[in-house]
Parts: C-alpha cells; structure tokens; sequence
DNA sequence: TCTGGGGTCCTAGGACCC
DNA sequence: TCTGGGGTCCTAGGACCC
C-alpha cells in the first residue's frame, strides 16, 4: 500500500529557483571574453598549497577531467588543460548584484529571496499579467542575464521552493536540451522527487544522515516516503518530520514571510597553514581575527553581546578540539572582545598543535548610544573607542597592513596574508 | 604534505526559578 | 517524611547549506 500526499490543500506559488551555471568559473571566462561553456577555468580557493579546494569548474572542466567543487588541487591532474584562477569574491559580488537587479525586473522586493551568492528564488505568482507565464518569465530572465552578462542561468520551477530548488538541482542544472529549465509539481513527485539518489543528493539531507537513514532501512526517497513519520519524528526530532514532508515534495514556506534576514551572528574561521604549537602564538591568531570581526562590526554600526572560540586540532592527533562562548557586555571595543576570547582560550587550551580557529560573535545588536559599564571609568572607556575608530579609519583609507599591532607582526601573524582576501578569498582589489 | 570560509538551525543536558 | 515538576535559559556539539 503507497502512502501518497493528498495535495489538494497544499500551496500552489509559481516559483522560480535560479543560480549561475559554474559562477564562479563563468565570471572568470567572460573576463577573459571567453564562452562560459566552453572556457577551462578553474577557480581554487589556495592556489599555492597542494591541499587548495576547487570553489567552481567549467562545465568542460567537469566533463573532461570530473573535477568539481571540493576537489582538492593536488587531485588534478598535472597534464590537465586548465586554468587555475584565484577567486576574486568582490567581483563575483559586483555580478551577484546586477543579476538580482535583473531579478527585480520581474517581482518585488519581497518575492525575492536572495538565498546565496549565486542562487535566488522568485516567487512569480503576481507577476503573469505583466510578464507572461512562469516559463515565459525564466526565457526572459535567461535572454537578460546573458545579453548582459554573458552569463547561463538555470532555472527550476515548482510548486514551492522545495520543488523548485530539486528541478533546478536535479534536472535544470543537467538538462542543456530544454534550455536549462526544469518544471517539477506535485503531481510528479513519484516520477521526480522519488527517484533522486543518492540519499546525500537531496536537499538538507548530508553523508551522517544518510547513514542515519540507512541504518534504519531508509534507502531512498521513495523509502523516506513510505516511512513512519512517528518513527522518524522520534529518531530525528522536527527534522525527522520535515524530511518526511520533503519526500513527498511538501514545503509551506512563503517567500513574502520567510524572508527576514537573520544576521545574528559574524564568523571568522580559519585553517593554519600548518599545525600551531606555540600557545602564543595561537593567541595572535585569534586577535588578529578578532580584530577583523570587530572591524566588521564597527563598519556596520553593531556590536555584540556573545563570543565564542572553536579549536580545532591537528589532524594527527585523536583530541577534536573545543568550543565555547562567553557572554560578554554589549560592545564593539576590540579589546574587550579580545578580553573574552583570550579568557576562553586561556581557560581551556591544552598542549596540542591546533589547525583550526574559528571566532564568533554572537547576539549582535544595533550599537546604542555608547554602552557604558559600571566597572570602568567612562573617559577611559570612551578614549578605546577613539581609538578604535580611527585606527578603522585609517585601515580603510589604506588597507589593512598600514596599520598592525606589533604582535602581529611575529612569525604567527597572518594578519597580513588575510588582509588580502574578502570572505577569506582573494578580493581582487588592489590596496 | 595534502584541513576553504561564512553562515543557520536543532538538540540534549544542566542551571536556575517557582 | 518525600527521588516533585515544569518552564526557561544557556551551553556544547552536531548537522546542514552554499
């Protein structure tokens, strides 16, 4: 006996889900005025070490060679025809913003939902009388985007989000036939959501999950279909349930609601070019990282109530690492922020060679009227916070570099490699 | 010799309160 | 005399996404 949806009081939306064929890579080749498809680009997040991963490939790329994102540098062939490009993320955001201003073409501010960097969902339901049906609205947005950009779009259509996201991870994205356009609706969920495999494949579900699922007989979608929503609410949680209604191709979110951009939290993540063993040394790092992150906060006017510290060990030995945070009073003061990170590293470090660092600010709130503690004399509070605007000031008027404190400027400091890249990838503007 | 970086959400267990 | 119980908040860890 199927267990089958009734889909009468579902959601009908017409929506679109679109992202860049290979983004990275095609911004790459129309800068070097070359043919998105045909071009041999491949973009890796550190070209100079062995263990650089691959952000983006050239479709030929992907055919010829089977590198795609996450392949690792060494992992390619040495003979292989292809360029190796250094990502250049501010100008894949400059992209990202005439493409979404192309977007707004077509619907309003909030029937968009700019979901990441280079995929966006459209919610087209209001837009026929003007535009033409949803198929219709895709072919126009393709024709724009290319005209002006030179760049393919792939577009999957459905019913909800979640359809639309599967037709443009399952079907669009391969389907150069229909154009790169793939429509997927209730009514073909045994036909299409089903017969996704492998489990990983599908949206929200990754590698530990699917062991999960397996282990309990799971083995496919049609399976996760047909299980016991009891069963799976009870070994998953609420997960367990949303995968369930997944399967059957349901999903209420409504793009006019859904869209409220978090932002509660700024990360700093890193890995050490080599495993660390001077506790000190350490300690840089985390300033250093700190101190961008506070930078980030300043720039926007925030400030942040939560610090957290991850360290992660080397690879080498058993030990994982740690993670803990540490309420701190509301502020945007470098060193306070530092003043808690420390005491958390201080308090839990151990003599093992760590690889990963990671900072977080959490709670970040609109920065007040200036936060004043009562343990702290306010003239000396306010002069830290003079001084760590203009010493903001000048680093954006001059980069990064013109301006470090003298720690880091040991053999652990990196604050001068990192000044060089936005978001951790080479930002491709001059300082 | 091989470790990207920036996010979000969920959960279990403990602390604390009434 | 009693191993109460529920709510809320916090933390660490895990899992996922692009």
């Amino acid at each position: 006996m199927l267990q089958v949806m009734d889909y009468s009081k579902e959601p009908r939306r017409d929506i679109l889900c679109i992202d860049v064929k290979s983004f990275f890579a095609s911004v790459e080749a129309v800068e070097r005025k070359e043919h998105p498809l045909k071009a041999r680009i491949a973009v890796v997040s550190k070209p100079d070490s062995n263990g650089g991963l691959v952000l983006a490939s050239s479709p030929m790329v992907k055919k010829l060679y089977g590198i795609k994102t996450g392949t690792r540098l060494f992992e390619i062939p040495k003979h292989a025809r292809i360029d190796i490009v250094r990502p250049r993320m501010a100008l894949y955001l400059e992209k990202n913003l005439e493409i979404i201003s192309i977007f707004k073409r077509f619907v309003s501010d909030e029937d968009l939902h700019v979901y990441s960097i280079d995929e966006s969902f459209l919610d087209v339901t209001q837009s026929h009388r003007l535009f033409g049906s949803t198929a219709d609205i895709a072919r126009q947005i393709q024709a724009f985007v290319w005209e002006e950009l030179h760049l393919v779009v792939t577009v999957g259509i459905g019913d909800n989000p979640l359809l639309a996201k599967l037709a443009l991870d399952h079907a669009a994205k391969h389907d150069q036939a229909h154009n790169f356009i793939a429509n997927w609706h209730y009514e073909d969920v045994q036909e299409t959501v089903w017969n996704i495999a492998p489990l990983r494949d599908f949206w929200g579900i990754g590698s530990r999950t699917e062991q999960h699922l397996n282990r309990l007989g799971i083995h496919s979608i049609r399976d996760l279909a047909q299980a016991d929503v009891g069963k799976l609410k009870k070994k998953f949680g609420v997960i367990g349930e949303q995968l369930f209604f997944h399967a059957h191709g349901i999903d209420r979110t409504r793009l006019s609601e859904s869209f409220v951009p978090k932002g509660t939290s700024f990360s700093k993540n890193q890995i050490l070019n080599k495993d660390y063993t001077d506790k000190h040394e350490v300690e840089i790092v985390i300033r250093e990282m700190a101190e961008e992150n506070a930078m980030r906060l300043r720039r926007h006017h925030l400030s942040t109530g939560l610090v957290k510290l991850s360290i992660g060990f080397s690879r080498d030995v058993a030990e994982r690492g740690f993670s803990h945070q540490l309420p701190i009073a509301q502020t945007d003061s470098s060193r306070k922020i530092i003043e808690g990170l420390l005491v958390l590293f201080y308090r839990h470090y151990q003599p093992i060679p760590v690889r990963v660092v990671n900072v977080t600010f959490g709670k970040i709130e609109p920065k007040s009227a200036l936060q004043l503690s009562l343990f702290e004399p306010a003239e000396k509070l306010i002069s830290q916070e003079d001084l760590d605007k203009t010493i903001d000031m000048i680093r954006k008027k001059y980069g990064y570099t013109s301006l470090l404190h003298a720690s880091s400027l040991s053999s652990g400091g990196m604050a001068v490699y990192r000044s060089k890249l936005i978001g951790g990838h080479r930002s491709g503007i001059q300082k």
